[in-house]
DNA sequence: AAGGTGACAGTTT
DNA sequence: TAAACTGCCACCT
């Protein structure tokens, strides 16, 4: 059986999956869970993820136009604008450039391996 | 126990 | 085109 608390080590699971210099949005791993219409639940795993071990490269999830909205859940705000500078990705305006290019669906875990 | 909140997203004005 | 409204569901007070 499944528990809520499942489908917070779900999203901690696929996240972790992003590569570097890849983002995703918080719709596309809800839809990918079956959870769609629900990604409001992601940004609360999210929430939570400080707490998931290994670590949960928050960072990496933006909404759909590719906004950094959860960067005041870091410590610094510019912890996150930071990190994925760092990782090659170009963030004007707390919003990722190309996003269309840097999108990763989950999606592409079932093409992968 | 009940109501309000939110790291979103899709639809409608 | 941009702004506002509604749906979604678990968590917090």
């Amino acid at each position: 059986m499944k528990s809520h608390a499942d489908f917070y080590e779900q999203v901690w699971e696929v996240v972790r999956q992003i590569p570097e210099g890849r983002v995703t949005s918080y719709g596309a791993i809800a839809r990918f869970l079956g959870a769609a219409g629900s990604s409001r639940l992601v940004g609360y795993a999210m929430n939570a993820s400080h707490t998931a071990t290994p670590a949960v490269p928050a960072h990496r999830v933006v909404n759909r136009n590719g906004l950094l909205t959860g960067r005041h859940h870091f410590g610094d705000p510019d912890f996150m604008q930071q990190r994925l500078e760092a990782e090659g990705v170009v963030v004007i305006d707390l919003q990722v450039r190309d996003f269309g290019e840097k999108f990763w669906s989950p999606e592409e875990l079932l093409e992968a391996v």
